[in-house]
DNA sequence: GCCAACGTTGGC
DNA sequence: GCCAACGTTGGC
């Protein structure tokens, strides 16, 4: 059964048209460096769709869709001293972080403001992105809340 | 195990 | 740049 999501991005840092320019059109996920996303992101299977979500920037929303290529594996920046999410916790046989990989499937026509989507708050009782104070860089999107949405494209 | 202090996220 | 909300850290 496929599964929906949401991820958010910083464009300044990794955007929807950086996902595109990419080889093969696909980036390792990392960085992720809290619990409950991680374990979001273990539970993602090859095929499963995905909200790419610009964050912190002019018009915060949802600027593409991306799909699930690679499910999760340990993600090799914690092992990395010279990274900002070295994790020296992290042991090669225990390794506490994981990614996905994603890949870009297309880039919305227009994007998907977080303004466009409050506006429909009354169809999305529940959704991650619209609940008080939700930081979660990866969050689940139930199919019905994923329709409601893409439909304001 | 409590909780204050601190750091981060992210919209505005 | 502000600030609310939340997660993490570390002393006790």
């Amino acid at each position: 059964m496929k599964k929906y999501w949401l991820m958010k991005t910083e464009p300044d840092e990794f955007g929807i048209d950086d996902l595109a320019a990419r080889p093969g059109r696909t980036e390792p996920w990392t960085g992720v460096r809290n619990y409950q996303a991680r374990n979001f992101m273990r539970e993602m299977r090859k095929g499963d769709l995905v909200f790419f979500y610009h964050s912190s920037c002019t018009v915060p929303g949802i600027a593409g869709l991306a799909e699930v290529s690679r499910e999760a594996f340990a993600d090799p920046t914690q092992f990395n001293p010279e990274s900002d999410y070295y994790d020296p916790k992290s042991t090669a046989d225990k390794p506490r972080w994981h990614c996905v990989e994603v890949k870009f499937k297309r880039k919305l026509k227009r994007l998907i403001s977080l303004t466009d989507i409050k506006q429909q708050a009354g169809k999305l009782k529940g959704l991650a992105l619209l609940q008080r104070g939700s930081r979660l860089s990866v969050t689940p999107v139930d199919k019905a809340h994923w329709d409601v949405i893409l439909k304001l494209e």
